[in-house]
RNA sequence: GAGGAUGUAGCUCAGUUGGCAGAGCGAGGGAUUGUGGAUCCCUAUGUCGCGGGUUCGACCCCCGUCAUCCUCCCCA
């Protein structure tokens, strides 16, 4: 009979790297919570009109990588793609919003996509994000930049955070304006270009093809078409990364995929790949029918951030190694070490004392904690360091 | 969706112009029934990804298919 075979970028995380996504996982946890942020756990399942609507009927994400499917009920549903039209939608249906000055909520967990699996993407994949509601001060930007800068240092990845604005509706249609314009009479772009050119013109700016690079280096850029207000605030973020020492890179380029950005955009980047990406959606809310309200977000990929993470070193483990007359004194052992505190393992397979060594070893004990029958005559144990060798004779366990 | 590479033991990989399937690591056992990591000895690894075709004969050649990895599109 076949073998049954995980599906194709639904990947099992197991071992090390079970142990790498939850470090990730608990630093943002930590800081989330130092930062006073609340966690919202949401379906992995909607309407798929909701990510029509929220990420944009447009949008790659939408229009090919998208889990769609019919319930019994022919309603047409979707996985999710990304995190943050979720949580907006709880918030209006919830009435979240009514219920407190602004909202900073996280949440965590699996996304949906329909690709091509490769390095630090899968089809199941990972994030771990937050979204601040309510709140237009570019203090606010700051602060959830600042609280990433925080969890790279921690996982000790060094990163290039790049931050760029994209204007708001008021800014936006001019400068798109003036970039199709120009566009239009450049010649010699890519194939992808020649279509982004339309469909997406700010996406040209970002092309990695050298003679795109070269076509555009004169094209207008976002920058100097920001209104006031947008210009105002992107300075402001500036001023406090800047008094705050948050190094970052001005990118005139960086653009989003989805739609819903205005104002603040910002990527870490680690060799070209973005670790983490966020931006400010001052009119997503509304768009989806809750009241005006500004809002800013990132999300993490947590496949990706594995990609350059060392999980942290194990606390020590103790085992309980014993001959067979003593096994009802193993256990006991165990059990008092246990209500310690220690990371106990009772060495259950191996029918001698060499064997259980062996054992112990295998499973990468620091200790070993030897009880036999003499033992068990003259009331004491045998602890022994796995690293050295060195054993000595102890009377209380409490004295591990 | 497009391009490329690769599928042989649990893992890393050899393999023959087409003639019985191999090594290392790991695993299990062992003169040592109370002391592990090194060494030594023994043992088992398997539908050669799957399906078809060519052939007296296919792991090898051909077609298809699935999967993995990488790149692009796109994105965290």
């Amino acid at each position: 009979m076949e073998n049954i075979k995980a599906i194709r970028g639904f990947d099992d995380v197991f071992f090390e790297e079970a142990k790498k996504f939850r470090f990730i996982t608990n630093t943002f946890r930590e800081l989330f919570r130092i930062y006073n942020f609340e966690e919202i756990i949401l379906p992995i399942v909607e309407y798929k009109e909701l990510f029509d609507r929220s990420v944009g009927e447009i949008t790659d994400i939408v229009q090919k990588e998208m889990f769609v499917f019919e319930d019994k009920s022919k309603r047409v549903l979707a996985l999710r793609p990304e995190g943050t039209a979720g949580v907006v939608r709880s918030v209006i249906e919830n009435g979240l919003l009514y219920k407190k000055p602004f909202l900073k909520l996280f949440y965590e967990g699996p996304m949906f996509r329909y690709e091509r699996p490769q390095s630090g993407r899968k089809r199941q994949f990972h994030q771990i994000g937050c979204e601040v509601l309510g709140l237009e001060d570019p203090a606010s930007d700051f602060e959830v930049i600042k609280l990433c800068f925080e969890a790279f240092k921690m996982l000790n990845i060094d990163i290039t955070l790049e931050i760029n604005s994209i204007g708001c509706p008021v800014c936006r249609p001019s400068y798109r304006e003036a970039l199709t314009s120009y566009l239009t009479n450049v010649e010699g772009l890519c194939k992808d270009c020649e279509e982004r050119r339309f469909k997406n013109p700010l996406r040209v700016l970002d092309c990695k093809v050298e003679t795109c690079k070269d076509l555009t280096k004169e094209a207008p850029v976002m920058l100097d078409y920001l209104c006031e207000d947008c210009s105002n605030h992107y300075k402001s973020l500036k001023t406090y990364l800047d008094t705050f020492n948050i190094p970052y890179k001005e990118n005139p380029r960086l653009v989003r995929g989805l739609d819903y950005y205005t104002k603040t955009v910002f990527e870490f980047i680690k060799d070209g790949l973005t670790l983490l990406a966020g931006g400010r959606y001052d009119n997503l809310i509304e768009s989806l029918g809750g009241p005006k309200t500004p809002a800013i977000g990132f999300a993490a990929g947590i496949e990706r951030l594995m990609l350059f993470t060392e999980a942290k070193s194990e606390e020590p483990l103790y085992t309980v190694v014993y001959i067979e007359d003593t096994k009802l004194e193993a256990i006991k052992v165990a059990n008092e070490l246990r209500k310690n505190g220690k990371r106990v393992e009772i060495i259950l397979k191996g029918s001698n004392l060499k064997k259980k060594l062996e054992i112990a070893d295998k499973i990468g004990a620091s200790f070993a904690i030897i009880i036999g029958p003499d033992e068990l005559k003259k009331g004491i144990y045998i602890l022994k360091n796995m690293f050295t060798k060195e054993q000595k004779e102890i009377k209380n366990l409490g004295d591990i």
